[in-house]
RNA sequence: CGGGCCGUAGUAUACCGGUAGUACACCUGCUUUGGGAGCAGGUUGACCGAGUUCGAUUCUCGGCGGCCCGACCA
C-alpha cells in the first residue's frame, strides 16, 4: 500500500475530548474515527489491526472445534422477555419500530442462540455443539469511557456451547481457558486467567481473562509464584497475604487490569427458559449444559495499544501490525533512490508481505515521526545512503535496533520467522 | 444515574458586549531535504434555540453534544 493515497493521515496533536492513550494515539495515528461517546469507526489501519486479531481469534476457536456463524444483532424482543432480560439488563438497547413493535439490538446472544439450537438439537448424537461468531455488539452504557476499551458498540468473538454431562462441558470449558491464552498471548499480551464472580448468569465462579493495565477497571489479586488470580470482588484475600493456592509460597500482589474475555458455565438456565431438551440414549429427555466463551475484539486491540505503546506512538507485535513492513523512501527526488523502494516493494509483495510504502513528498523527519506513531514492527529504509552501500537500513520499532541487509537477506528474514 | 468542567476553522488553542487572532493541516510558487523545514501568497471557524441589549461568538436560560470523578459494568 502505497501511502500516499492511504485514507487517513497522522496528526500531531491528540484530539482534546480524549484522555485515555488508546485513543489518543490510535486518533492520532488515522486508525480510528470517532462518531460519538462510545462509538468508533475503524479506518483502513484499524482495520487491518482488528482483522489480524480476529483471524487469530478464529484459528483458536476452530481448533477447539467452534463452528463459526453469524448471528442478527436486530432482536425481537420476545427472547428476552422470555429470560428475563428484557426487564433485568439496563445495558439493553431497546428500539421501538414506527408500528411500536419493540426490538433489541444484541449485547450478548444468548437469546438467541438458544432457540436456534432448539431447532437442530433432537439427540444425544448431535452433542457437544460449539459455535461462534466475531460481530458487533450494543450496550447502554451509562458511560463509555477509556476510549475504544468500553464503547456502546464493540466488536465481541461469543461462543456458545452446548453439552449432555457436566463432566464434558468441564472438560471443553479447560480447553476454552487454554485457547483464550494462547490468543492472548499470540497478539502480544500476558492475561492472567482470574477467578471472578459469574455475575448475572451464575453462582458458580467464572474466569475472567485480565491484562495488567493502568488503564484497566478491574483490580486483581495475583500469585507471584503460582499462576493464581482473583478478582478482588470475590477474593477473601487480601494484598500481601501468603498465597493459599501455593501454600504460601508466593505473596499477592495487587494490580490494576483490564478484561478481555471471560468465560462462564451457563447451567441449564437458558435451556429451561427456551424448553430446549434433547433425546438421551435411553429415550428420556434432558437439558443440555451450556457455555458462553466472549472475547472483546476491540477491547483488545485498546488494550495492546495500551500496554505496548511507548513515548513515540504504537508499538505492534508483528502478529497484528497493520502491515509488517514500513517502507521508508528518502529520494528526494533521485532517480535511483525511486526506483530502488520501488523494487523492494515490488519484491517484499511478492513474497507476501504487509508492506506500507511511505512513498509521500515529505522530509525525513516527519516520515520517521509518523512511522514510530503508527507502530509497523520492521522500518525499512531505502535513501542515497542505502542505495551507495548495497544495503537496506532496517530498524525494529520495538526496540530501535538497526542492522544493514540486503533484499535477500530481509526476505529470507521475513519469510523464515 | 449523582456531582463537576467544557463546546471558537479539519486539528489544537487565543481574545472580545461592536462579527475573531495564532499554530499545524490544506492549496499555489520558490528554496530546502536522514528526526515533524523556510519564505511569499491563499482557503477555512463561534453547536442549536430563546431571552437581555442599539448590538451577543461573548451575558442569562433551555436543548444538544463532549470530557472527568463516582455509581454501574454479561
Amino acid at each position: 500500500m502505497r501511502q500516499s493515497t492511504l485514507f487517513t493521515k497522522t496528526r500531531r496533536e491528540a484530539p482534546k475530548d480524549e484522555v485515555s492513550k488508546n485513543a489518543q494515539l490510535l486518533i492520532r495515528a488515522g486508525f480510528v474515527h470517532k462518531e460519538m461517546a462510545g462509538v468508533y469507526s475503524y479506518l483502513p489501519l484499524g482495520r487491518r489491526v482488528l482483522e489480524n486479531i480476529e483471524r487469530i481469534v478464529r484459528e483458536e476457536m476452530d481448533r477447539i472445534g467452534g463452528q463459526e456463524i453469524r448471528m442478527a444483532t436486530l432482536h425481537p424482543s420476545e427472547p428476552w422477555k422470555q429470560t428475563g432480560a428484557w426487564d433485568n439488563v439496563d445495558v439493553l438497547f431497546k428500539i421501538n419500530s414506527r408500528t411500536e413493535k419493540e426490538y433489541a439490538l444484541g449485547q450478548s446472544e444468548e437469546e438467541i442462540v438458544t432457540p436456534i439450537g432448539q431447532e437442530y438439537l433432537n439427540s444425544y448424537k448431535d452433542l457437544p455443539l460449539k459455535v461462534y461468531q466475531i460481530g458487533q455488539k450494543y450496550r447502554d452504557e451509562l458511560r463509555a469511557k477509556s476510549g475504544i476499551m468500553r464503547g456502546r458498540e464493540f466488536t465481541m468473538k461469543d461462543m456458545y456451547s452446548f453439552h449432555a454431562t457436566q463432566e464434558d462441558f468441564d472438560k471443553f470449558y479447560a480447553e476454552a481457558k487454554d485457547a483464550y491464552l494462547r490468543v492472548y498471548d499470540r497478539v502480544g499480551l500476558v492475561a492472567k486467567a482470574t477467578e471472578a464472580s459469574g455475575g448475572a448468569f451464575t453462582t458458580k465462579l467464572s474466569y475472567e481473562f485480565m491484562v495488567l493495565t493502568d488503564a484497566g477497571e478491574d483490580d486483581i489479586l495475583y500469585c507471584g509464584s503460582c499462576s493464581y488470580c482473583t478478582n478482588v470482588e470475590v477474593s477473601e484475600q487480601k494484598e500481601g497475604e501468603k498465597c493459599t493456592r501455593c501454600n504460601g509460597a508466593g505473596t499477592l500482589a495487587r494490580a490494576k487490569a483490564s478484561e478481555v474475555g471471560n468465560i462462564f458455565d451457563l447451567g441449564t438456565k437458558y435451556a429451561k427458559d427456551f424448553n430446549v431438551t434433547y433425546r438421551t440414549q435411553d429415550g428420556t429427555d434432558a437439558l443440555p449444559i451450556m457455555g458462553c466463551f466472549g472475547i472483546g475484539i476491540t477491547r483488545l486491540m485498546g488494550v495492546v495499544v495500551e500496554a505496548l505503546s511507548d513515548a513515540k506512538g504504537i508499538v505492534w507485535p508483528e502478529s497484528i501490525a497493520p502491515f509488517r513492513v514500513h517502507l521508508i523512501e528518502l529520494s528526494n527526488g533521485n532517480k535511483d533512490v525511486e526506483s530502488e523502494a520501488a523494487e523492494l516493494y515490488r519484491e517484499l509483495t511478492a513474497a507476501k508481505i504487509p508492506v506500507l510504502w511511505d512513498d509521500r513528498e515529505a522530509r525525513a523527519g516527519e516520515k520517521f515521526a509518523d512511522s514510530d506513531l503508527i507502530g509497523i514492527p520492521l522500518r525499512v529504509i531505502v535513501s542515497e545512503k542505502t542505495v551507495a552501500s548495497g544495503k537496506f537500513e532496517c530498524v525494529t520499532r520495538a526496540t530501535g535496533k538497526v542492522e544493514h541487509k540486503s533484499i535477500s537477506e530481509l526476505i529470507g528474514h521475513l519469510t523464515h520467522e
